[in-house]
DNA sequence: TCGCCAGTTGAAAATAGTTTTCAATTACTG
DNA sequence: CAGTAATTGAAAACTATTTTCAACTGGCGA
């Protein structure tokens, strides 16, 4: 996701483009697993000291309403923002050592979700998958390393 | 899951089946959709009216921990519980209108996973899938009633 | 360019959710 | 039935999130 292109949006969406906003923008847009509002802030203040957590939440808020930034839930760590990009469609996939989260290809999903409309009447809206795994590289790290580490 | 059946696993891990703890656990037993923790409190109040919030989440936690209830994550409500019946292997569908949560068969998921793990080099460890949709009593009950409510 | 002003901000206070502390209670054992 | 360690509930402590409000500022029009 573009940081210049989601600023876009947001000026075509009738927001101001301010100085702690882009901060968050382009901290999201650069995120590379789940941030929780907090860890958001952190980075946030790098590029600008004076942003307020507060503004990172309503900032947050903001983008997920646009549909620009994702919402997510993990396990720890109970609300989670990641780039549109990697949360597009309901999945992802996160490394359980590095927490890393990818995007993947999903195949036969829409044959799945057809026979499970058709064996319970539900009609589905949406899904959400979320796959647990460890990324090649912290298979090779554990493997080289003596298998004890469990993180 | 069976109420008694889970007190019985209780005991044998050497956790004392006091009151507050039937309640608790009677409530998730009996539970069709996620309840949070507040929810359990109130419900189990219903059968042991002393019963403090404190107690629930204790208990909750023990539960989870024995692998006897489920800790979910949904969009409304962080955390909710569910009986292990209802949260067996990471899948579940809920009705978006009266929230009524049911297992569904999931057919072609092992291909999914294979496919993802040669795709991107992960091992998949857990895997996670919720659908959300109307179950077919709220469709009807959507049709019959003019289109226009929207929860 | 300058000034206006509604949208936006940060700090502090309020609220909500969860965990810890601790003395009193209680389920189980003998 | 008594002894005792696990368990409990209330209150306090924390943490996460939202609201309030006066001050600030981005972007428009003059």
């Amino acid at each position: 996701m573009d940081k210049v292109l989601v600023a876009q949006e947001l000026r075509a969406a009738g927001y101001r483009l301010t100085r702690p906003r882009r901060a968050v923008l382009r901290v999201v847009a650069e995120a590379t697993c789940p941030l929780t509002p907090a860890q958001v802030h952190e980075q946030a203040q790098v590029r600008y000291p004076q942003t307020g957590l507060v503004t990172v939440y309503r900032t947050l808020e903001l983008l997920a309403g646009l549909g620009l930034v994702r919402r997510i839930h993990t396990e720890e760590g109970c609300h989670g923002y990641v780039p549109v990009a990697m949360g597009e469609a309901g999945h992802h996939l996160v490394c359980t050592s590095c927490h890393q989260a990818v995007e993947f290809p999903c195949t036969g999903m829409e044959e799945m979700l057809a026979d499970v409309e058709r064996l319970t009447g539900f009609s589905i809206q949406e899904h959400w998958l979320e796959l647990f795994g460890l990324c090649p590289a912290c298979q090779a790290k554990k493997e080289g390393s003596g298998e004890r580490k469990e993180d």
